[in-house]
DNA sequence: GTATAAAGTTAGATTAATCTAACAAAATTT
DNA sequence: AAATTTTGTTAGATTAATCTAACTTTATAC
């Protein structure tokens, strides 16, 4: 539990890459890092060292309990400060990732729990990932994808995927946020596109690519 | 204004050495940073090149005009920071430091004006130092030790010098807070302790350690 | 005013994190 | 199944920030 700098940027990134099988390619941690294979590979081995890893040659990567914890715990951080930079510091929702990825790596265990605190313990951060647990645990939703979803359903908006500043701007526009009760009003097949209704609007399209990233919640 | 977190804490460290004239020790820069002295040398050429300091060998270190600015800047961090811990997230004056010298080297001037704008724009930190202005410009108030008062004067405490963990504890334990109106009862010439009275407290014995540590305002 | 001490510099080594070039293994294509 | 592409590793160089050892300059003491 005391990593530097960069190898709490491993950790995370192999977190967040952790697919089905929890497998990770030093080809895709490369890439979301920006940093060149050579560097990857040595930099696993420095964490096999430290048990945080568990690295073969030639193998796919896997976090050790212990690193999924540490990872866990760097993550919890960095969502606890995006929830406090939009509830507590008024910044708009596409703003706070950069600062975020800042401050998870602060030292100092009273001030993320007097974040929490004041914040009243989130289980979410502002696009609706899950905050993980004080020992960097995470409960997993079943969300669906809004593209998955039928002509006629009524959902609520409940997290975003991949939530660049980009398509958040593009929610701010359209005035969808979470929470937000929406309508599935047709679906065209031949773009994969639907249109849907929500509070005053009564028509908006949105595309496949859009419409893959809104997490929703289906009527219980 | 793009200096690695190093560059920052030396630029940093001179600021606050910098006495009278502004001058510097590299024996001083050295002990203050708990760095050797060969290595503040290399330090000081590279920092030179970047026209943040003027270095020649042999002769006292000094800011340039563009190194009291980027120093001042990481100061005005700082005491936001910590004005910001204190007010609005409710730590102790004795816990901020630490956390303070963390997140002054944050990269976003969004987040710090909106601490500045929620703060209410203050102009001292939770230790009664100034905050510099948003160019880094500090302005000095002229405030005279407890330690050099006279017998029967009315005082008001307005800062702490060096304010440790430790010393901040001694001045809790003793109710002893910014703003606090101090009569001075009685000299000790032996040992240059003194005898005060504030609050409910008739006849606190301050050393004169504790006391030169002490900076008042006199009645206007 | 010489001797000693303190302050400062130079040279060269070390560590963490990165890179490029070259090679090796595994996966994919034909 | 051989050829090609993708993926991964090894070896060696580079940069920033640090250190120790040895030397030089400046300041202090007698």
């Amino acid at each position: 539990m005391n990593n530097s700098l960069t190898e709490e940027n491993y950790l995370k990134a192999l977190f967040n890459i952790a697919n089905k099988n929890g497998e990770v390619n030093v080809a895709e941690l490369s890439k979301s890092l920006d940093i060149k294979m050579p560097t990857v590979t040595s930099m696993m081995k420095k964490l096999a060292k430290k048990k945080l890893v568990y690295y073969e040659s030639y193998k796919p990567l896997r976090l050790t309990e212990k690193g999924k914890r540490e990872a866990g715990l760097i993550i919890r951080k960095h969502r606890l400060t995006e929830m406090f930079l939009v509830d507590k510091m008024k910044l708009g929702w596409e703003d706070v990732h950069d600062i975020a990825e800042q401050i998870e790596h602060i030292k100092s265990p009273v001030f993320f729990e007097k974040m929490d605190e004041m914040l009243d313990y989130p289980k979410v951060d502002p696009h609706g990932s899950p905050i993980p647990d004080i020992d960097g645990k995470v409960v997993l939703k079943d969300y669906y994808k809004l593209s998955d979803c039928q002509t006629g359903e009524v959902v609520t908006l409940a997290a975003v995927i991949n939530a660049s500043s980009e398509f958040l701007k593009f929610l701010n526009t359209r005035e969808m946020r979470l929470g937000l009760k929406i309508r599935i009003k047709e679906f065209e097949p031949f773009d994969k596109s639907i249109v849907v209704s929500y509070g005053k609007r009564k028509a908006e399209v949105l595309s496949s690519v859009a419409s893959a990233r809104l997490l929703v919640e289906r009527e219980s």
